[in-house]
DNA sequence: TATGTTGATGATAGCGCAATCATTGCACTT
DNA sequence: AAGTGCAATGATTGCGCTATCATCAACATA
């Protein structure tokens, strides 16, 4: 039983329709799309009046499996609600979008074994590039990213052995360096409050961990820890349950990040503990309330929105046969000293 | 001039190799990854082998192209760096993610016509549904949205006449609700502060109004707004410019959004107004901030992440030829009352 | 005139997969 | 014994597009 075909609005429209309502052949339609440069002008205006007046929007599946380019970046982070990543992706989107690719964006929740299973579900949509966090996947999924043959970075921290492209900055170091300017400050007995714990943040305690042993003050015992993700109200339970194991000894916490910061912060001031003059707090990524909170908030700035604009550009310029000056990039951070960390003056 | 073929590792491997090297037809390949059901267990398992062994990645394209189901669903926000969107998209890809579905992700920017062309990009992906922000699309977007004859959900507000679905809350009702609140505690006159000034975002505004002007205080130089986006800063100093251009006689600010509002607090607190004896604040979004800064800040929930579960859901519900309850769905909202309004008690 | 050279257009084939229909073998019924 | 039904597997075809090569006109060069 065949339907007619004219008017029959529901039937998709093809490159063939077009063709055919302009007279011309479909690989010319073709050619308007995709390198109208080729066509004369004349064709080329008729060509694009048959394409509007027909709502023609061309079938990416069946172009990206005849040309095998599929303008499709994959890009796999390990939480969409932290802020974190979500500046990242701004940068990303930003180039890639500029640029005329797609961003197929997945979650692996922190977990290798999603993580393969969502980089999998990358793979097989043929993506011409890939941005992936971090250097904790499985071996098998190492596997296939090595097969897969395109641009890959990896973003956020500095790995001794990248699967191809690297962009991110030294963690531990950064850890170290709040440690040293908390010491720099005159505070004695520094806690640690972690959420969490990913690679990351534990390169930072580790980082936290070294600067205090190299003065003899360290103490496992001011390190409160926890898988849970971050959050204002986890920090300030951690605070408060490191305030009590330790009898309110310590006088400087390091928050692996600013919502624990926060959390601590806010914490600490319905304590009535003053901050900074008996308690330092200092935060991790410099948010934006890191800056305007009173007291302001010490932290670490990292360029996040650069990182993903930087990881862009790399495979951006890997496609177009441009090179690029090195496969690995650090991207620095800084300490904002800020009231928070201020017992001095 | 041919190559070997054999050993070949830089080939990509399709159906056929595999259906080639476990002595099957290609067919039966297919059946094992997509309906294992049908096929024996010991050839799938025999299958399974020669799949794992090669590294074998289905090809989405190919399989999008001949099936005409890409698992592909289409989301439209207006902003990758607002906290609301990112929850919202939260539920989304837990949802999707769970059913099977990926999720290709655009930023509008907040333009109707970048949302078109964004739009367009989705549809040549053939995705299954859409998810889209608002009503605010062009003519022309309008028309190939209909045209698409897949479910469709607008999300975040309600909408006289959804394209198809549509969940959100009531703006205008929230602002309103907020201004009663703010006069039940006894606050005269009420500023408001905006920014970016979005379609819902002028909703409150029109809300805050009616209800200002419902007794008689509604007063236009206590209103101040920036097309700029939301900021904490940004929110700081919108305050300090109500406070200077109204002489400081306004006690109350409702502000569009809770970075605004926390913007503003802490610059009272600079400014060593106190709130709320004699400033109120109230933001918008309920933030997890506005619950442990102190004072505590006054806000209106509304259930993102559950927005965006419910907007998934409506479409799979479609998709597996399921009837939903309603197109239309109300999520509500709620004030959380808390210290940085309440002058009683 | 013969010989390129270039630019614009078309015909054909095939990308990798799944829909469709066909085939086979086997258990069960009458 | 013949027929019926069903489960498991395969052969063929085409999804909508672009790569590739072919064609043809127009013009330049010697």
């Amino acid at each position: 039983m065949k339907t007619a075909k004219k008017r029959s609005s529901d039937k998709k429209i093809t490159l063939v329709d077009v063709a055919d309502a302009s007279g011309v052949s479909a690989i010319t339609v073709s050619r308007v799309i995709n390198q109208p440069e080729k066509v004369s002008e004349s064709l080329r205006i008729q060509v694009q009046k048959a394409i509007d007046s027909l709502g023609y929007i061309p079938n990416q599946h069946a172009s990206s499996l005849a040309s095998s380019k599929s303008k499709v970046i994959g890009v796999a982070i390990p939480s969409l609600s932290n802020i974190v990543f979500t500046e990242v992706l701004r940068g990303i989107y930003e180039v890639m979008g500029a640029a005329g690719y797609k961003v197929l964006l997945v979650d692996t929740h922190y977990s290798p074994l999603e993580e393969e299973k969502m980089i999998r579900t990358l793979l097989s949509q043929s993506p011409e590039g890939l941005i992936i966090t971090g250097g904790d996947q499985t071996k098998a999924c190492q596997n296939f990213l090595h097969k897969a043959r395109i641009p890959i970075v990896q973003i956020m921290e500095l790995l001794a052995d990248p699967i191809d492209m690297n962009v991110g900055f030294a963690h531990g170091r950064a850890g170290f360096d709040v440690v040293k300017h908390l010491l720099g400050q005159g505070y004695e007995r520094i806690g640690f409050i972690g959420a969490r714990m990913d690679p990351r943040v534990q390169q930072r305690m580790q980082g936290y961990k070294l600067a205090l042993e190299q003065v003899g003050k360290f103490d496992k015992s001011y390190i409160v820890t926890t898988p849970e993700p971050s959050s204002i109200g986890v920090g300030g339970e951690l605070f408060k349950s490191l305030m009590a194991s330790t009898n309110g000894v310590v006088d400087a916490v390091f928050c692996v990040n600013d919502d624990l910061a926060l959390g601590a912060l806010f914490e600490a001031q319905r304590m009535n503990i003053n901050v900074p003059q008996d308690m330092a707090i200092c935060g991790f990524n410099d948010i934006e309330a890191a800056e305007y909170v009173n007291p302001s908030l010490t932290s670490v700035s990292v360029g996040r929105y650069e990182m993903g604009v930087k990881a862009s550009e790399m495979i951006i310029r890997v496609l177009n046969d441009k090179s690029v000056e090195s496969k690995k990039v650090d991207m620095g951070y800084e300490i904002k000293k800020r009231a928070s960390t201020s017992r001095l003056k």
